[in-house]
DNA sequence: AAAGTGGTCAACCGCTGCGAG
DNA sequence: GCTCGCAGCGGTTGACCACTT
């Protein structure tokens, strides 16, 4: 038996949403919730199938999603997530609170790939700096990459004899704070920023692993990843 | 200034998993 | 246990924009 089309096709719109659309929706499922997408967008008085409505809203229009740039911690951790899970990008996305699977998705294809295409090909890639940050920054970025998954850094360098103490250690405080980090939960207002949005990111950060300016955590782990690189 | 090229991102399509009957 | 209908997911497309030649 052939199954429906998801909608008829006839008379339904397709498209680009308008702003017009936009409020409707908005307004309908600020009244009446969402609880049957596909009777929503003839109750709203819409002419769009309910897929197109429900995507609209979680890709767009609900109010918790977080607008702008992907800050080089949400990269990275897209990254780590994606060498971890594949291409469960509604899994990456729950952790990722305000972002889309969609927006990852689309990020992930548009530079993260090629970073980690780059990086993987021989082991380094020449890249020009901007500042010592941005270099430390790089230096971490490699750790967590596909190509040099947690696991594989962990066992690369623990033949390493005297040095694993600086890979474990490093490993253990980012395992800690990768469980209580990615699971935990956070209010949506607190990701529905702004320009500002990325210091609300960080400041984000599970209070045990934050210093004095928000940062000291991460400063730590690319000073340590520093460090590792010399051993490997 | 115009044409060509590449990057970005919103939206669509088709498939899958799951719950209800 | 089976069928059906639905929501949700991942892959893909195409329009738009910016940059390069």
């Amino acid at each position: 038996m052939v199954r429906a089309p998801c909608c008829e096709k006839a008379g339904l719109k397709k498209g680009p949403w308008t702003t017009e659309e936009d409020r409707i929706l908005i307004n309908f499922i600020n009244q009446n919730g969402h609880d049957n997408w596909r009777a929503l967008p003839k109750r709203a008085g819409l002419l769009r199938c309910g897929k197109s409505c429900r995507l609209r809203w979680v890709n767009y229009l609900r109010p918790d999603i977080k607008r702008g740039n992907f800050t080089w911690e949400e990269e990275e951790a897209i990254i780590k997530l994606h060498a971890e899970l594949g291409n469960k990008w509604s899994v990456i996305a729950a952790r990722l609170p305000g972002r889309t699977d969609n927006e990852i998705k689309n990020v992930w294809h548009t530079h993260l790939k090629k970073r980690v295409a780059g990086k993987s090909e021989k082991g380094t890639v020449k890249v020009e700096y901007s500042s010592e940050s941005d270099r430390n920054v790089e230096k971490y970025s490699e750790l967590s990459s596909p190509g040099n998954s947690l696991s594989e850094v962990s066992s690369v360098a623990g033949a390493g004899g005297d040095n694993d103490f600086v890979v474990a250690d490093l490993l253990d405080q980012w395992t800690e704070m990768g469980e209580s980090f990615w699971s935990e939960v956070f209010p949506a207002e607190e990701w529905s920023g702004g320009s500002d949005s990325q210091l609300q990111f960080e400041n984000s950060f599970p209070a045990e692993l934050d210093g004095e300016d928000g940062n000291d955590f991460w400063r730590d782990v690319f000073n340590r990843a520093e460090e590792f690189t010399k051993y490997i």
